[in-house]
DNA sequence: AACTTTTATCAGATTTTCTGATATAATTCA
DNA sequence: TGAATTATATCAGAAAATCTGATAAAAGTT
């Protein structure tokens, strides 16, 4: 019904040897074969391609043509085939990771990854943790990254190390050991309803204050931490987001009294995820990463 | 055993739909068959290439670059074959020509008929009477333009026009009406041994004079046309290659007294070419310009 | 829990492709 | 010149590939 792969192949060694008894010998198929093949792509495309003279078939000036512009692609396909079989390391890797994880944790191991795998394009997609499962669950992404919990029968989750969140203002005067309750009625500045982060915060404090003074909500951390250089607000975000600036004297750590408000860093996917060699390798690396990167912390 | 052109198009048809379901439906054919053309897909590649999750199949990092890779050049095999097969005026046309036809009659043609026919390439080669034939016995043109005479069962020649052979010098004495005798011992510039222009003199003048001065022989008749307008030397070659010179009087026609030595062009292809829409066409356009040349001479 | 939807797989039907034999046509050789 | 050789074309039937329809399996929906 439809040109076909083989039709073009036999056309194009026809073409090379101008001789369909080579071409049959060379394929390890009959003469007829080769000619009726012939005869079928000539007809598919309604025009001779070849002129019969004498006892050889020579490109007439439509085959010519038909040469080439389908021989580059041929042997493109056939090149893209043969390397695609024996390349574990290619591949188009899509990754969704959480805020914290995609500011702070992903972009230098996305980037030693990449010089190791040269390869493979890293996709990476940003959301918050609801975002992020829905998307494995899509298989929209391949392998997910979150700072919340998941509970899904369909997704297969690994825990690849803590997070710790702490209490950070620019207010000097709160250089000290204090209670929670103190802070209660303080500024706060907190990251969207939806966020991993602000839910971890909410629901460890749930016991310890009656309510909470929410002066802003804000999509980013890197916002909320401006705000808190330049006004005496206080947040309560991840450690490793406020590393350099805690080291810089630019914000506080808040020495908190039974304040230990840790939480679990995830790598998820889907439970019909195929492990590719590929996908297993990328994986390990960036496992290892994520641990290292904690360590530094 | 390889993988196919219908494969590659459902394989793209699923990506692009994600249910094979739909895909069966659009292409009218069952279920069974697109879930066995994936999975010989994969086998053949030696990967998975969708991850099967919940109901659908949609690509993981492997897929996603064999896609990739492999889309554009089915795009492209498709539009080649559709627009082949609606394109009487696309080819690559070779012709060859013998020298004076080559130097004084093809170019602007060639030049006209590309005009004409934008999607057509011309190839053109020069070479002797001799050559022309044996190219297009060859099936190594599709059509040849010669001085001389064939007579090759495998040939079909046509007559396109007259040529006529002049005596030419750029010595002012010689601006009368002689007899051809009076010239034979004077230096004489001709072409080499082959040329159709050298033989058909030669042949011409055999029974005219007993013998000839021939002082320098030459490939190109440009050449000879220089030597002439430096020199005081004479030769004989077409009206057509000393057209302008004659008109500017940097060359002078010698009035030899009985002497008419006229020659056909001759247009002439393989008995056995296929005469395709696009040869025709550029034979009649060819014929018609060269009758139109000729006319102006 | 029953129904629906979707993919996977199997055996057999259908279609395509290939083979082996033969026809045709031209060239080479004796 | 005529026989042998060499090449392509074509045909009928064999072999292989592809497709269908039925059924299984698995998950979502009502």
């Amino acid at each position: 019904m439809d040109i076909t792969f083989r039709q073009l192949e036999i056309f194009l060694n026809v073409t090379r040897e101008g001789h369909l008894t080579n071409v049959a010998k060379q394929m390890g198929l009959s003469q007829s074969a080769i000619s009726m093949a012939i005869k079928d792509l000539e007809d598919k495309l309604e025009h001779l391609l070849f002129d019969r003279i004498n006892k050889r078939l020579v490109l007439n000036e439509k085959g010519r043509v038909f040469e080439k512009e389908v021989s580059p692609l041929i042997k493109r396909l056939n090149d893209i085939e043969h390397e695609f079989r024996n390349s574990a390391n290619k591949g188009i890797i899509r990754v969704g990771a959480s805020t914290t994880i995609v500011d702070y944790l992903m972009p230098p191991i996305i980037c030693n990854y990449m010089n190791n795998y040269p390869d493979v394009r890293v996709h990476l997609k940003e959301g918050n943790t609801k975002d992020i499962v829905q998307l494995v669950k899509d298989g929209a992404i391949d392998v997910g990254f979150i700072e919340g919990l998941v509970n899904d029968p369909e997704i297969i989750k690994e825990a690849i190390g803590f997070d710790e969140l702490v209490v950070v203002t620019s207010d000097v005067l709160l250089d000290k050991e204090v209670y929670i309750d103190t802070l209660q009625d303080r500024r706060w500045v907190l990251r969207e309803e939806g966020s991993g982060t602000r839910d971890v915060f909410l629901n460890y404090i749930k016991d310890k204050v009656d309510h909470i003074n929410i002066f802003l909500e804000l999509g980013h951390t890197e916002s909320i931490k401006s705000i808190l250089m330049s006004t005496q607000c206080l947040s309560c975000i991840s450690k490793i987001a406020v590393k350099n600036e805690v080291a810089d004297g630019k914000l506080i750590k808040v020495r908190v009294k039974n304040f230990e408000c840790k939480r679990e860093f995830l790598m998820i996917y889907h439970k019909d995820k195929y492990l590719s060699e590929l996908f297993n390798k990328f994986v390990y690396f960036t496992k290892a990463m994520i641990a290292s990167q904690i360590d530094k912390i």
